[in-house]
RNA sequence: GGAGAGAUGGCAGAGCGGUCGAUUGCGGCGGUCUUGAAAACCGUUGACUGUAAAAGGUCCGGGGGUUCGAAUCCCUCUCUCUCCGCCA
């Protein structure tokens, strides 16, 4: 949620900023600051009718300890007359406020200045490139025969139990799924990211403050009968932890890391963007999170995307690293990079990550704040990436770690799967 | 699922219809003392809104009610704890 300030210090240049996301009424901006307009003004009207009553009570209250009854009763039918008025200013003033909040939660975050320009996914600006490009043998497959060959996951079954895109991992398919977790969580709580195992279901409240509510409610599971959501990612409740508090300076940049499955109902998606592990219901994902102050938060978010990076070159992996344009990006987010992996055998790049600065636009809905050095109490910055989602990594770790004697594993995984290779059954 | 107890400022914990935005202790910050530190002592220390700065307004888990006046009384919801039941 953007703060009302920013808007009012430079209204033109937060609709400039929201077109260049693709946002379509940024008039709404005028409409905001004249709600709060309207707010301040009832508020002032309401401020001074109260005082005038909580004068009065005083007095009733001073009149009575003294006996005077006369009197107290006179002033008791003055309040009963200020209260005549009070009442539907009160009304008034929580209608307008709940008119600029709903409006307010319309505008996605703005767009930082390093945001390039554009609309769709081909107007994102390649950063760089990097990773390993190795040669496949000539029979290569993409990894949904790959898949078959070795059986390592049957969407049909898993389609039987539940429905389609929620895959059923199995024997080495389901260890490989296991070691790429225990992998991702030991390399990042070894770069200080404090490990979490969250509620995998969440109330609006949290769906709302990381701002999946109300602008992506379609998207995500819901719970009827308790009201709670599935989490499409473990973003939401981890950074929910620090919702409502005020934090120590000091201890900024809060580092947190937790693996979860994530749900997404992915409404009106088709074609063979969705064919195998490229996109599903329910998927694995090990994500980061980190909490600082705004002066850090761009160098935090270099940090980020510097160990995504590391991460992705030791899985051996050919990759590059998008920066978003402003219409591609999330509804949250002020920056984004993508990352992508090539994908050999269905030659198209496939998004593992994304690493995005959320600047305070999730904090203020949050009300997560920290006390700077002058005492003052401000928002936090929030960010968050990938680290990484398992399906299409896992996918790629397939199409391009193929060979005629089995499925390669790299180096950094053997431990944690226990061989070097996943052969033919 | 059933019964009971509770929810107050960073934490602990008073407050039982007016003088309570809230006693006190701890913690934090500033100072005195000290070569420095500790101890002791003095002062200071909630959030939101509003303003040029004030004044003013709101907030004692959430919502509603009674009253001239509510942290205090009533209703309701949520959560926590204890006991019972069920269960991995």
């Amino acid at each position: 949620m953007l703060q009302v300030s920013v808007l009012r210090n430079n209204p033109d240049w937060a609709k400039n900023r929201l077109m260049l996301k693709g946002f379509s009424q940024p008039e709404l901006v005028d409409t905001i600051i004249a709600l709060d307009d309207q707010r301040k003004k009832t508020q002032n009207e309401f401020d001074l009718n109260q005082s005038q009553v909580n004068q009065a009570s005083k007095q009733i209250g001073a009149l009575m300890a003294k006996g005077e009854k006369q009197e107290a009763e006179q002033l008791k039918a003055t309040v009963a007359q200020l209260k005549t008025t009070l009442e539907p200013l009160k009304e008034r003033m929580q209608e307008i406020e709940k008119q600029l909040h709903d409006t307010l939660v319309l505008l996605p975050n703005l767009p930082g200045e390093a945001v390039p320009a554009g609309k769709s996914a081909e107007d994102n600006v390649v950063v760089r490139e990097g990773g390993i490009s190795k040669t496949l043998p000539a029979n290569a497959a993409p990894h949904w025969d790959l898949i078959n060959q070795y059986r390592l996951v049957d969407f049909e079954t898993g389609a039987k139990i539940t429905g389609r895109g929620f895959p059923l991992y199995i024997g080495k398919g389901a260890k490989l799924q296991r070691s790429l977790v225990q992998y991702f969580l030991d390399f990042n709580t070894a770069a200080g990211y404090t490990e979490y195992l969250p509620p995998f279901m969440v109330n609006a409240e949290s769906a709302f403050a990381t701002g999946q509510l109300p602008d992506k409610e379609g998207q995500m599971y819901y719970m009827e009968a308790d009201q709670f959501y599935l989490i499409p990612t473990a973003e939401v409740p981890v950074t929910n932890v620090y919702r409502d508090t005020i934090v120590k300076e000091e201890d900024l940049p809060i580092k947190m890391t937790a693996y979860s499955p994530c749900f997404r109902r992915e409404a009106g998606s088709f074609g063979k963007d969705v064919r195998g592990l490229n996109r599903v219901h329910q998927f694995e994902k090990v994500e980061i999170i980190q909490i600082t102050t705004p002066q850090m938060s761009y160098t935090v978010l270099d940090e980020m995307v510097a160990h995504v990076e590391q991460l992705v070159q030791s899985l051996e992996l050919p990759y590059r690293i998008l920066r978003l344009c402003g219409g591609d990006m999330g509804f949250a987010s002020a920056i984004t990079y993508d990352f992508e992996v090539f994908s050999a055998a269905q030659e198209r790049w496939l998004e593992v990550s994304s690493v995005s600065n959320f600047e305070s636009f999730q904090t203020n809905r949050m009300k997560c704040r920290y006390k700077d050095s002058s005492g003052k109490t401000q928002l936090t910055h929030s960010l968050n990436g990938s680290s990484l989602a398992l399906p299409r990594i896992m996918a790629c770790l397939l199409e391009n770690h193929q060979t005629i004697s089995g499925i390669q594993i790299p180096a950094v995984l053997q431990p944690y799967f226990g061989s070097d290779v996943i052969s033919l059954p």
